[in-house]
DNA sequence: AAGTTTAACGAAACCGTTTTCGTGTTAATA
DNA sequence: TATTAACACGAAAACGGTTTCGTTAAACTT
């Protein structure tokens, strides 16, 4: 890079000293008027800019926040990003974006980069892996050093810090819900392992509308796929039992579904109604379309870098964390409509 | 935040000065095992981290590489993003990302954000408005600058950076080749007004193919989509001219087109090959399944953001800008397939 | 014993900026 | 005329590190 122009450059080259050249450019009354044009003429003439590291360094603040997702390729997530960039850019602030990659390794080094210094705060939703193997170790250490912290989605409770999650519960409750008013009584719930806490209650708000419906749940109708395997062979099992309703706690689940669905010759949604979560562009364009959950990404991006400001500009309060829930509605589409 | 442990906190409580400290946390000859013991132990019961604002301020390098996209939520780019992040992370760098928005006025803001010092470099696929307007100041000053930039996908000559395109003429010819191959004899191009270039240049693509096989372009079958005004609607004006073959420009145009043609009685891939770009989901799990034009995002971040980090770190030697251009294949699927 | 190494540490400058607290001039006041 | 304001500016510390260049004392040469 070419020398810059700092403030020291143009205090050499007016004979004037840093102190000066700095209340100059900041239209100070201390600074005669002459004084000032000289300096502001020739700060402009070489596109001086402040160097924002040293700004950073001595207001000890960088109005950065850092942001740890697990996956970017993934519409929920991306739309959570755009959440918390226009969030954040109204509020002055930029955004540093790293990914765990559902890999607990790497969300720790990522935290250990973000919290030395470099950022305000860190928004994250949690790996994974870190999930599975419950270590949060990394996180505590974090909420120890009093470095603002919000989780969304994927949250953990023993973590003392602001959070913004799904109902997933009420969202599973409406999904199932739906589906039953729909006049399907066997319904197939496609759920991840239950290690992820989102699908573990998304799961219990299906197994709620069923209840309610003096449905007893039936362990073979909730297949939990492993992702490792092929996905369309552990749905076809499920499709054997001859039911008439599946709810796939995402929206690729769903979209399977479809597909094993017309493979063995059933009508969506006449004969079967499928339902899934995260209203994205598989759900908008498939065929059927898709009758999902819609998550507010965007919605939970925005109320995550909220909240994470609001933390850190009024620090000194005494602080209880919080916890957002937010609703989600169904989109009603093509692939879910009251049985015949 | 609470009161960080700094070299200075420590130089004070073991009565030795800074500069013992910053030797002996980096294990240097000088200080003797005993002392170095003593302030290695302390620092790591106090869990004391090197202040990076500090480094970047001393080093003069942030090791940070800012990105500037159009959007996020769109396959290609979250891909490209995701590129790019694995590249900067092989080479220990971060990444901080802004949206434009496709605005010009955001573009210009972010970018001169980013230019005071806070990255090393910066990787950006320009505004859609930026290119309609065709004002690209703000990325000559950068230039004049000498700040390591690198242009991807949306590229534009004049300005003297780094460049990662994709074979977008190719891409083009390759489509409505694969169309003709199929037998399709009035192929229609759904496009974007002509002044995104990347539309334009999978146009000239198109154009040549069919001149390749002695068709002569009908202006009639070009259409240029508002996407201010209702997408579907447009493209059912040229369906009324009994058309076989449909080429659009990115997978949201193809969708649409399998939507219509479906609504119109047309099977897909029977009656009519639709044919795609960005190998998104969509294209995936659509029905039927979108045969698309695959842009390896991936690779072109990846791409992207090692040129540019090779510009970063031999910055002393002449520079002669790069333009790698990334080829793309077709992904066949279901929506085309010969004319019986 | 005198000179030379070597070990172990500290002082100070530096990165770029802000800000407090002087300080020397000149102008206004008593 | 002596005192006091007001004005315009500079010195220095601070943010948190690194690094060069002393400096001192002990250990080693010869």
């Amino acid at each position: 890079m070419r020398q810059k122009v700092t403030i020291k450059t143009i205090s050499k080259e007016l004979g004037v000293s840093t102190s000066t050249v700095s209340k100059a450019l900041k239209d100070s009354h201390e600074i005669s008027i002459e004084t000032k044009e000289r300096i502001q003429a020739y700060a402009k003439h070489y596109n001086y800019k402040p160097n924002s590291l040293a700004l950073q360094l001595r207001n000890q603040k960088t109005k950065v926040i850092g942001v740890i997702l697990p996956k970017i390729v993934h519409h929920f997530f991306s739309t959570v990003i755009k959440g918390i960039e226009e969030g954040a850019s109204e509020k002055g602030y930029h955004i540093m974006v790293c990914f765990s990659n559902e890999s607990y390794k790497k969300e720790v080094e990522n935290l250990k980069v973000l919290s030395n210094g470099s950022v305000d705060g860190i928004i994250v939703s949690v790996a994974n892996e870190t999930l599975e193997n419950k270590d949060f170790d990394h996180f505590k250490e974090l909420v120890s050093e009093e470095i603002p912290l919000v989780l969304f989605d994927r949250v953990v409770d023993e973590i003392f810090c602001d959070k913004v999650v799904v109902d997933d519960a009420g969202a599973g409750y409406k999904a199932t819900k739906h589906l039953l008013e729909n006049g399907r009584k066997k319904i197939a719930l496609i759920t991840t392992p239950n290690h992820v806490n989102v699908g573990a209650l998304r799961r219990q708000g299906y197994e709620k509308a069923l209840i309610e419906n003096y449905i007893k749940t039936d362990k073979n109708l909730i297949i939990e796929i492993d992702e490792k395997k092929d996905i369309i062979a552990q749905i076809e099992e499920v499709f054997k039992l001859d039911i008439d309703g599946v709810f796939g706690v995402n929206e690729i689940y769903a979209a399977k579904a479809i597909i094993v669905a017309k493979k063995r010759g059933l009508k969506v949604p006449e004969d079967i109604s499928i339902i899934g979560f995260t209203d994205g562009l598989i759900s908008r364009y498939s065929s059927p379309s898709i009758t999902t959950v819609v998550q507010h990404g965007f919605t939970m991006g925005k109320q995550a870098v909220e909240l994470l400001i609001e933390r850190i500009e009024k620090e000194s309060e005494i602080y209880s964390p919080k916890k957002i829930v937010i609703s989600s509605d169904l989109k009603l589409r093509e692939s879910t409509k009251p049985s015949s």
